[in-house]
DNA sequence: CACCTAGTTGGGAAC
DNA sequence: AGTTCCCAACTAGGT
């Protein structure tokens, strides 16, 4: 098919008709004067609304080309699942989702077809521990291989908010998700060595350390926190966990217990998620690992109370975990605290059926916060990020700020409490 | 009905 | 899109 008829059959610009995203990168960034946006906000407002958006939908291609014609290149087999290296893989270790456009626009119909949870949809607020019925569309395996088209699912949401009263907005709405995945492309697209820390303008150059041991526990889910290992043990059998799940693992892996470095954590993702995508995932484990846009390293994801809060019968992990299945609940998430007896009665003894745990939460996390303080203070000098007269700017705004709202509080927060959310 | 106590809930601040 | 601690406010039930 050449670009021209698809364009003129879709009634859209002719420049960039067909394309993996909404926007084009290079043109974000160049409004934004050579350089990506480097937070959602800013994103936004660059980019818009998306010009094709006001066009309706393609309904029919005036033509396809013929099966086999991909020009200079020969077709070649489908591989095998053993040929790409999974070896060892019986059927029901296979993920319960299937591939191709068919079962795409299928999984899409029946996400919009609940008009109310599309207008309703909040990132993150849904259930990372649901497995029956994931909180979320799990569409992102056909974004990643071309499946399912961005903006024709971009244009179907719309479609949808013009027949609701109210609906979610940016970031938290389903439009908003879509949205993220450009985000990440194009800050990827416009950072020479994004998917590392070296050479990494926007990454933080932080002295992760380099244990493999503890590498080795988180991969292979025995870690001993089961609420780590079976959100792990979902991503080998499935490829696929909810947003929430994999900010818990990559939080644990980084920045949060094991202080080992994103890019290790990345590559295992990258290996087996199945909607694994090069800007997506690289963008989110600089995230978790506040390496760049996101930097409130003392929010660390409890491994015991996150999952606790959504499924406090731990049934995500008597799922995934199966050796835990017995376990009374009130030590699912901590089994190792179970008396003796109870871990005889669940025939599930810590240190024999299952791991006691590798790294201890409460001293490994705040060795971590450490860590990041000195690491940020050390990027900051290096860079210059505050003067002198920075710092007395901010102190004047903080004085300020706190005097006029000193009639209505009681109580003053410290300067080191504003400073981090300013 | 006043008063007490234990338990729960919600918001703010520190980390 | 963090957790924990603390305290005020509230509830339920008992005396």
């Amino acid at each position: 098919m050449k670009v021209k008829d698809y364009a003129s059959t879709a009634g859209i610009e002719v420049f960039s008709p067909v394309s993996h995203t909404l926007f084009n990168p290079a043109d974000i960034i160049q409004k934004n004067g050579g350089k990506p946006p480097l937070t959602y906000q800013s994103f936004l407002k660059l980019a818009g609304q998306p010009l094709w958006a006001s066009s309706p939908l393609p309904v029919s291609l005036s033509s396809l080309p013929p099966v086999g014609d991909v020009g200079y290149f020969e077709i070649s087999e489908v591989p095998t699942v053993e040929e790409l290296g999974y070896k060892g893989y019986g059927q029901e270790e296979l993920s319960p989702f299937r591939g191709g456009e068919s079962e795409a626009l299928k999984k899409l119909r029946e996400s919009i077809s609940d008009k109310e949870w599309v207008a309703n949809f909040e990132k993150p607020k849904g259930d990372p521990s649901a497995y029956l019925k994931p909180a979320t569309t799990v569409l992102s395996p056909y974004l990643k291989f071309g499946c399912l088209s961005s903006r024709y699912f971009y244009q179907c949401l719309t479609d949808v908010y013009q027949n609701v009263k109210k609906h979610t907005s940016p970031p938290v709405s389903l439009v908003g998700q879509l949205l993220w995945r450009d985000f990440f492309y194009t800050v990827a697209f416009g950072t020479p060595n994004f998917d590392r820390m070296k050479g990494n303008r926007i990454c933080k150059q932080i002295p992760w350390s380099n244990d493999d041991e503890l590498l080795a526990a988180w991969r292979e889910a025995r870690t001993g926190y089961p609420w780590i290992d079976a959100i792990m043990v979902q991503l080998r059998k499935w490829g696929w966990m909810h947003h929430l799940a994999r900010h818990c693992v990559a939080c644990f892996l980084t920045r949060g217990d094991m202080f080992v470095h994103w890019e290790k954590g990345r590559d295992v993702f990258d290996r087996l998620l199945i909607d694994s995508d090069w800007a997506i995932n690289n963008g989110n484990w600089l995230w978790l690992s506040c390496s760049s846009f996101f930097y409130q390293y003392n929010r660390i994801y409890s491994p015991v109370s996150f999952g606790k809060k959504y499924d406090p019968n731990g049934n995500y992990i008597r799922h995934f975990l199966p050796v835990l299945k017995d376990m009374p609940k009130e030590y699912i998430y901590e089994p190792w605290t179970a008396p003796l007896t109870i871990q005889t009665r669940a025939k599930c003894i810590i240190g024999r059926d299952y791991p006691a745990p590798v790294v201890s939460h409460d001293s490994a996390s705040k060795e971590c916060k450490r860590k990041l303080g000195e690491a940020y203070a050390l990027n900051q000098k290096l860079n210059g990020q505050v003067s002198e007269d920075g710092l007395k700017n901010l102190r004047r705004k903080f004085e300020g700020e706190e005097n006029q709202e000193s009639g209505r509080r009681q109580k003053q927060k410290t300067l080191t409490g504003w400073l981090k959310d300013h």
